[in-house]
DNA sequence: CTGAAAGCGCTAACAT
DNA sequence: ATGTTAGCGCTTTCAG
């Protein structure tokens, strides 16, 4: 059927060792029979067969990413960024997009164990003890995104950091009644960015009302989702005396929020005022204030750390982390936000 | 390192064909022995190992999807149906997205001929005679997602409708004057669209002027992004007479087109309404009409038909096509759309 | 610089 | 029902 070394050894008179040499760039071969071997591989359309190689070598061309939720916008930017590094080093890209975490054991097993990936990009899932041991017994190299351990790589933004100035943000521009819309604390960053809110309400020495933050018991998904916003929103809504700034954990929850706010008719930002995080796509669109990841610079990120530590395996741990920056749009700006957006466009014919 | 059949072999007093014939429930095999070998394995931690398996069956179990553009939303969708299908056989997915077609078809050689995958899914992809005739030599099964030829199994949207369809509501919501923006011909869904919409415009005995036909020189994504929508729409906004009404090829072109026209201060739908298709997630939160594609269900559909094939080879190749739905927002229908989006948010501050 | 040969871990006849 | 034995296509000592 297809071509393999021997074909090509026969037809260029050499063995398949010399082939297989030519094609690994390995010891010293003569450049009259390199350029014969090649020639001939050439003529033939020769392809090293994927298998062969991986069980030769013992390890494959494969990555594998696993993401616990595709769904968020915010992911597949990443992925971009996974795929364009990876591409330049000849890897290929196994995906896994699962929606519970325990799917993410399953999947890490099947990619770990069976030899399968020989590196593994693991999104966004809490280390536990478990998980840690688990990793560490496996001869696979591992760079975690979006969460953090110190011994593992890791590329991840600052979460603390982004809450913080989410929260400036909305005192800077006049609110004193800041509430929170968290996705489930099992997620670190929620986490994190939870405390980076409680530690910048602390310094402005404003109240910290527990009324105001919204906790999503969702799993499914960490709760990083439009309706566990909308709901949590809902829920925020109901209190008796209402935040008048509101920071959630991510944009794809602030678009649920703003659907329950047009709803019950409260005006944004005058009446309250909104910020996510993430920068997705369609935040641009909704004009909502959010505190941008540089997404696809943290795919690169990862696969290099990924490739530096198969090269280098007892090199020691890094951490890259992001700052988010601050993006100002109408949803905590109005009418003189910088970026403008969309939502500008239905005004015009009201 | 690793335990192998050997290993387990050895431990349950048995032969490796017995092992290996145990975890592919094949032949007869007692099952009291069968037992003690599973027994074995489970204590061992066996998993076969992947690349081995791959070569000596000469399939792998990794399926290649090859997309041309996955910044493009709709692709995501499907991509979820993809997994979810794939997973309930056991097999993962290999992601290569690509900028260019040309990336596709080196994309298309890498997983084709190293057989590294046993099967491919093939996105929104002319096909052009070259790629028909390395896609017929090759042993791997392929199906076209989203573009259609009659010797692979296929699943698209019946684009054609769909374009009649969004042609036909611009009219009946009282549009006279109708135009279209369209990605790059070469794309087969847009030339598809085309052709609806130029047929709907001749049953109604409207004019079909070509100035109100903007093209996508725009090879990038086939057009299919936001820059071309908006370039595209302010060519339109130039002509010495407007439409009143616009279809445009996908929903990622229209938000661009939005922003041309909130630029120019134009007032949709009133002066000018405007209809996408895909309908992708951002387009609920920004009031657009559209046609709406099953993703989910179409990356489903097209992992059964792989499967099918991939066990029964010669059987007849089948297309399915959905049809789109369309979807009435506030982009054609105004105050009165169903389905009101998120655009309302901001009327409510102004 | 090049060839021979022994695996890598598993499957699949072919025997028994 | 189970064992033996060839490979699958490639890499990698070890000789020459």
């Amino acid at each position: 059927m297809s071509v393999t070394i021997y074909d090509i050894a026969a037809k260029a008179n050499v063995s398949i060792a010399t082939v297989s040499r030519v094609f690994n760039n390995h010891a010293r071969v003569s450049p009259r029979t390199r350029a014969r071997v090649l020639a001939v591989a050439e003529e033939l359309g020769y392809q090293p067969h994927a298998s062969a190689q991986s069980l030769a070598r013992k390890k494959t061309s494969l990555v594998a990413a696993i993401i616990p939720m595709m769904t968020n916008y915010f992911f597949v930017e990443v992925i971009r960024g996974l795929q364009d590094r990876l591409a330049e080093s000849d890897l290929d890209l196994i995906v896994y997009s699962t929606l519970t975490l325990n799917e993410v054991d399953v999947q890490l097993e099947r990619a770990l164990q069976r030899g399968l990936a020989s590196g593994v990009l693991l999104f966004a899932t809490p280390m536990t003890p478990a998980r840690v041991a688990r990793l560490q017994r496996s001869s696979q190299p591992v760079v975690l995104v979006d969460s953090f351990h110190a011994d593992f790589d890791c590329v991840s933004t600052n979460n603390r950091e982004g809450g913080c100035r989410a929260v400036q943000h909305l005192i800077d521009r006049g609110c004193t009644r800041i509430g929170m819309i968290m996705a489930h604390p099992e997620s670190l960053p929620a986490a994190d960015r939870r405390i980076g809110f409680e530690q910048a309400l602390r310094q402005a020495g404003l109240p910290l009302r527990e009324e105001w933050i919204v906790v999503s018991e969702d799993m499914k998904q960490h709760g990083f989702t439009e309706e566990a916003g909308y709901q949590a929103m809902k829920t925020l809504l109901a209190r008796r005396t209402r935040p008048d700034g509101v920071f959630v954990t991510s944009d794809l929850q602030a678009l649920g929020a703003l659907q329950a706010l047009h709803e019950a008719g409260v005006a944004v930002p005058d009446e309250m005022a909104l910020i996510g995080f993430d920068d997705i796509k369609i935040s641009r669109y909704v004009g909502l204030s959010t505190l941008r990841q540089p997404m696809y610079e943290m795919g690169r990120v990862a696969v290099d750390k990924l490739l530096g530590r198969m090269e280098q395996p007892e090199r020691p741990t890094s951490h890259t982390v992001f700052s988010p920056a601050l993006v100002v749009r109408r949803s905590t700006a109005g009418e003189q936000a910088q970026e403008k957006g969309f939502l500008a466009w239905p005004l015009d014919h009201t």
